[in-house]
DNA sequence: CGTCAACTTGATGGGTCTCAATAGCGGTGG
DNA sequence: CCACCGCTATTGAGACCCATCAAGTTGACG
């Protein structure tokens, strides 16, 4: 078996941020505390109380679960706007750090969860933003049954898409955080990536940074 | 890439029961119209309106996705007892479709999700049964990225839990369709499980039913 | 007892992991 | 400004696990 990714990490700074003070019964609306995060922090951890949800205002996350055998694997990366928290029902089964600098808006479940009056609205949009995740992880699920190939360029166009659908792509986290997500080893990850720059359908600009040459074909090789 | 698992269904048999007609403003406590399926009848389908949830109340289900190169993803196999549909949110995602002769109750979701007075209690707990989904989900995912061999195990471990948590083990479903939810493959199903039984840590009483001889062993398997 | 589907078993090849070495990049200090 | 360092990424060679292709076996059912 797979014995190799990226095993527990050596330190993990604390946060940088006052603890968060949120006006009550004000949904996603609101314009909550931001909370500063630098490049490896974390956010919330495995087996953490869930007292909070968050939304991404600037930077990237990676939500992640270790493994008993010390394997990682990341089961998503968030982008501005997203949010994230939502797995948890009182305890974190997952871990989230910031990939890069970045802020979060932090919002109390315990406020708008329980009880009237913030009640059905917000509930059915956690509900929405729940089911939204839940499709999320099941297309997961079909891009891990792929080859090698496929999964990278799945990656990719998804960032694409989500990054305002251009050509041009920034990858925020490491070859390891994307081997970690997809499932690979970072040499099949780098060596993918070299095949379709050699191929033609991509270019990379740097090793954080690459450009779409032939969406086409790129989504021809998904099949 | 692999591109050998079930391919499209030769027949799918309709419905052998009346459509639903549920008392109203009950959630799931209720006695609903209880639908009949037998084998491999079609419940719901990928692109329908998501119209019900449903409980499993005897048989096994499997909900699935079918790949546009034909191959199909089981996403989970559902017991007595279980809940299903949760993942849809106009539209179904998925297929599912009774593995066995099996009674399912049907719930409207427009009677309860939109406006009082079942709002919150009902809605809270929708939103409880699809945070549950989306651990499953996650499970899963991570089921998915060991060998194949930890695979079959975990497999067996999760159903010997599911069905009363003894050591006898019922399979309602075939090979293939664990193959499926494995994302494997069925001849390394099958040989798998007799190198299992090689082993000495099961015992195979039937194709579709066997003994966990040794649960130690299995879970040091599973590392 | 014959037929068909489901399952098992075998031989082979390919894709990805593993181990190992090299190259590139960013930071720090002389 | 450049040399050095550590970390990340790339590239290569070999091994292994699982998919593939193919044949045989079992079991259910008429």
């Amino acid at each position: 078996m797979a014995v190799r990714t990226t095993l527990a990490r050596n330190g993990t700074p604390r946060r940088s941020a006052a603890p968060p003070q949120l006006p009550p019964e004000r949904p996603f609306d609101l314009t909550g505390t931001p909370l500063s995060f630098t490049r490896g922090e974390e956010i919330f951890g495995q087996g953490e109380p869930a007292e909070y949800i968050y939304r991404l205002i600037s930077g990237c996350v990676r939500a992640y679960t270790t493994l008993n055998d010390g394997r990682r694997q990341v089961g998503a990366f968030y982008l501005p706007g997203d949010i994230f928290g939502l797995e948890a029902r009182s305890v974190h089964n997952n871990s989230a750090e910031s990939i890069t600098h970045g802020v979060v808006q932090a919002l109390k479940r315990s406020e708008f969860e329980t009880c009237p009056p913030n009640d059905i609205v917000t509930t059915l949009m956690l509900l929405n933003l729940t089911t939204a995740e839940l499709h999320r992880t099941q297309d997961h699920i079909l891009l891990l049954l792929k080859s090698a190939r496929e999964r990278v360029i799945g990656f990719l166009l998804d960032l694409a898409k989500r990054q305002h659908n251009q050509n041009e792509i920034e990858l925020p986290m490491s070859r390891q955080d994307i081997a970690d997500y997809l499932g690979l080893t970072i040499e099949t990850v780098s060596r993918t990536l070299t095949r379709l720059e050699t191929a033609g359908v991509i270019s990379m600009t740097g090793t954080r940074r690459l450009v779409l040459r032939d969406r086409h074909a790129l989504t021809q090789l998904m099949a």
